[in-house]
RNA sequence: GCCGAAGUGGCGGAACAGGCAGACGCGCACGACUCAAAAUCGUGUACCCUCGGGUAUGUGGGUUCGAUUCCCACCUUCGGCACCA
């Protein structure tokens, strides 16, 4: 590119060095260190393990530069940990299952396995052009029958001990189609299906579910983890625990009515109930003179989503239902309701009403004008009129009209109540999570089957263990019928009872694929291996997962539902321990170079084959590594990676083109310290996953052994350490051109099995150091002095200054502060 | 609305435990090399200025000898949740 060709008579002139072409390293190396199996870790006891994982990508086509960003510094830092002397294991593999392989089969005609495949051969490619040091010997694909018989087997060993059930839920149905449709095939305020165009309602299906609520406490408990704070804070948002009690109002038939209330001290202002459109009750206490009204209410309710239903500036609705409840602690008949902005989903799927004391519901009684009623009355303000109020007053403070509870201060409220109500019989305290168990099945074809039959005779029966995998069909008809394929594929789907062997028919539901990522980093462990999901000698030896990487998107679904997994797992006897990875750390994302997601119809995205092409696989790394914060992301820059392919270039030619001369010894020592300093810098970074100011401090390094080489520093000692170390240092960040340049400095092969070099704290010591001298906070002057000076004679030293002495103006001084090693002010 | 993260030169970013703000890089300017350009190398580059200094880390307060860093309030941007009873 940049320089002359070289003839025949430069090449063999020794000071003529070749150029540097990473077209050319880095193919070579890559085929080298595969051949050589230089990343694939076997068990070995006498060494400590580190399992490194990142996040498997989706093979939707081709290789994002957003999978590059996350890769990359997870690579060097895997690099950095085997340098260290640990032995690691950095596998990797595909999340083959899932909607956009169908939706790819319906557009281009093309079965949604062979769709699949074709991309992950692609990316696999792509995958290796970057250089890791993934072992691929691990490489799994979830959508391969090898893989999915063992999801399958945790379906079974969960519906054996009781953690997985059916029940009814409902799902986005399009009337037209004939088809369930996934959240993002609805579209519009409309919610309309995105084929053809007709509004979505919601339909009841029985379908799948693990118990995830059971383990609402438990996942939030994250002793041990070193997981960011706000992915921590995301989950328990997520798991959502109240404390509250749960009361049973009657109706006057009789029938229970269950509510959970975080506020059992305003038990005594319920003045009506409000119902779920959807609470099986409904249909009983409504009166005949109101059921076509309520009829009518629940079908609208039916279109909508939960979003909209739940849009707070909407204005309430409901409908009486003509029946009335009675309240357990009052005993006043009141109203119910059937309301859309109490929802099935959480809690009890019914509330009591406290207008006087939630803003919701005293919207719906102003709106309904039912009666409003004031049992709290917070200190220090007036007492409240319930006839002048315009909004809820949702403040703690002692309780009025409360029969025998009135007058108990707000300190106690909330425990008085809740032991009333348990005195009385009508209720308890409670815990209520957010957290819903986990809906697992799919009316999909490209998934995991549920490995379920379900007979005339027997019911519900699991395909026996020595029976998996059941095995996904490949010839159905996935063009868009308006029914599942596996529905339509009549020879698999009809078929006989494990148990007793008469005709039955098998579960035509595939799994989410947040099933099948929620063991991976298991089955990378022994992916061959036939006796179970994994090897146990494997497992014991390598899990739990040291450092896990990826996409802070996952911060809440793929993260929680792993950690169920594994606890769930754990409880059936499978797995050990409480916690599947150890320490969580996520990158953001690279935008576009507009400051935008990237995206095709924005036309910015960046596609890391060209960059490759262009400037290498070191220099893409390098530029991913320092053009921000990892856990931040930031835009691309076309020219800010110009700037690491001049870095990389002078690092070609600085340890490689000979120079000749003597250096002071003054120079070497001074070069000398920057390089311990460096390589001290550069641990911590790499420990603390600060990657970008890795590769600044390399680049620090290389000025100064620049300026060191012009003073003739060349082929010293001090030189050919610094360069060995810089080496060292640069491997993990750039593996090919370091490991060129280790081979053509004479050094044993291969760069990626030495040692982490350690530092000599002696060299990187400052002979003098630079105290600052303040007046009053302010920087006046700088003294150079020795580093072990004491406090007096550094005072001593920056009142001798004559800028110092200006700037006190005579003034009398009050108070000296030395800080050792950095400073003295001087307050005047 | 609630929860979380972040706001530093023209740009990306640095400042490890409260102590020299702007490391490193991009961009830009000037110079060297060149017939010329590219590449490369060198120098400079926050702002104002009466050349002594003054002002600057989103805004306004506070704590402190000293605040980009800690506390309070507010503004903006991004992400998550969104009538959660």
């Amino acid at each position: 590119m940049s320089e002359q060709p070289k003839t025949g008579a430069d090449m063999i002139d020794p000071t003529s060095i070749p150029m540097y072409k990473p077209e050319e390293i880095e193919p070579k190396w890559q085929a080298r260190w595969e051949t050589d199996r230089l990343y694939q870790p076997d068990r070995d006891p006498e060494k400590t393990k580190f399992y490194a994982l990142t996040m498997l990508p989706y093979p939707s086509g081709d290789l994002h530069i957003g999978h590059w960003y996350a890769m990359t510094p997870s690579d060097a830092r895997a690099r950095f940990k085997r340098m260290q002397g640990y032995n690691v294991f950095f596998p990797i593999g595909f999340d083959a299952f899932g909607l956009p392989a169908e939706n790819a089969a319906i557009k281009h005609n093309i079965h949604p396995g062979k769709w699949t495949y074709a991309n992950i051969d692609r990316m696999r490619h792509q995958l290796k052009s970057m250089g890791n040091s993934f072992d691929w010997r691990s490489e799994i694909i979830s959508a391969d029958p090898k893989y999915y018989h063992w999801t399958q087997w945790f379906f079974n060993q969960f519906y054996k001990n009781n953690l997985a059930y059916q029940k009814f839920s409902p799902v986005d149905f399009c009337p037209s189609c004939n088809t369930t449709l996934a959240r993002e095939q609805v579209h519009g305020d409309d919610r309309h299906c995105e084929r053809c165009g007709t509004p979505v309602i919601r339909k009841d299906l029985k379908q799948w579910f693990f118990r995830t609520s059971n383990y609402a406490e438990e996942l939030l408990n994250y002793d041990g983890l070193d997981w960011p704070e706000f992915v921590k804070t995301l989950q328990r948002n997520w798991i959502g625990k109240s404390r509250g009690a749960s009361v049973i109002f009657k109706t006057e038939a009789g029938d229970p009515i269950e509510v959970f209330t975080t506020r059992p001290d305003t038990l005594w202002g319920v003045t009506y109930l409000a119902l779920s459109p959807e609470h099986p009750l409904v249909e009983k206490i409504t009166t005949p003179a109101q059921i076509d009204e309520v009829r009518q209410y629940q079908e609208q309710a039916r279109h909508q989503s939960d979003i909209q239903r739940e849009s707070v500036s909407r204005e309430k609705t409901g409908v009486f239902t003509g029946g009335y409840a009675v309240n357990p602690v009052s005993g006043e008949h009141i109203p119910i309701w059937v309301a859309d902005y109490v929802l099935m989903s959480y809690g009890t799927g019914a509330i009591m009403a406290v207008p006087a004391h939630d803003q919701r519901d005293f919207e719906f009684a102003r709106q309904f004008d039912l009666p409003i009623k004031v049992v709290i009355h917070s200190n220090g303000q007036e007492l409240l009129s319930p006839e002048e109020m315009t909004e809820a007053v949702e403040a703690h403070g002692s309780m009025i009209n409360s029969g025998r509870l009135t007058g108990t201060p707000e300190e106690e409220s909330f425990e008085a109540a809740s032991r009333y109500i348990e005195e009385i019989g009508v209720g308890k305290e409670s815990i209520n999570y957010r957290l819903h168990d986990w809906l697992i099945s799919r009316q999909r074809y490209w998934g995991a089957p549920i490995p379920i039959v379900y007979c005339q005779h027997c019911g519900v029966v699991p395909v026996p263990d020595d029976q998996l995998p059941v095995l996904l069909p490949d010839d159905v008809e996935w063009l868009p019928t308006g029914e599942s394929p596996l529905k339509l594929h009549l020879t698999w789907r009809f078929t006989t009872c494990p148990n007793c062997g008469e005709p039955a028919e098998r579960e035509t539901d595939t799994m989410d694929t947040f099933m099948d990522s929620s063991w991976y980093h298991l089955r990378y462990l022994s992916p061959d291996y036939a006796e179970g999901p994994f090897d146990p000698a494997q497992y014991n030896y390598w899990m739990p997962v040291d450092t896990y990487t990826g996409g802070s998107e996952h911060a809440i679904m793929h993260l929680i539902y792993t950690r169920f997994f594994h606890k769930a797992a754990r409880d059936c006897g499978i797995t050990k321990g409480d916690e599947p990875m150890l320490q969580l750390r996520n990158q953001g994302m690279v935008l576009g170079e507009d400051g935008e997601k990237m995206s095709k119809s924005r036309g910015n995205v960046v596609n890391p084959d060209d960059l490759v092409s262009r400037y290498g696989a070191d220099t893409v790394r390098a530029y991913l590594i320092f053009f921000s914060r990892w856990e931040m992301g930031g835009p691309w820059s076309s020219t800010g990676i110009e700037g690491n392919t001049r870095w990389l270039r002078r690092v070609w030619h600085m340890l490689l083109e000979p120079s000749f001369g003597e250096a002071d010894p003054e120079v070497l020592r001074a070069m000398r310290r920057k390089t311990h300093q460096t390589l001290r810098r550069i641990t911590y970074d790499f420990e603390n996953f600060e990657f970008n100011t890795i590769v600044s401090s390399l680049m620090e390094l290389l000025n100064e052994m620049g300026r060191a080489k012009n003073a003739g520093a060349f082929g010293s000692e001090e030189w050919n350490e610094a360069a060995d170390i810089y080496l060292r240092m640069l491997a993990p960040v750039c593996p090919h051109i370091a490991e060129e340049l280790w081979e053509r400095l004479g050094k044993p092969y291969s760069i990626h099995t030495q040692s982490w070099p350690r530092v000599d704290e002696e060299a990187a010591k400052e002979d003098m150091i630079t105290l600052i001298v303040q007046v009053n906070g302010k920087l006046r002057d700088r003294i150079v002095v020795e580093p072990g000076i004491s406090n007096e004679e550094a005072e001593k030293l920056a009142l001798a200054s004559e800028t110092v002495q200006q700037a006190l103006e005579g003034r009398p001084i009050r108070k000296v502060i030395v800080v050792p090693g950095r400073l003295v002010n001087i307050v005047v």
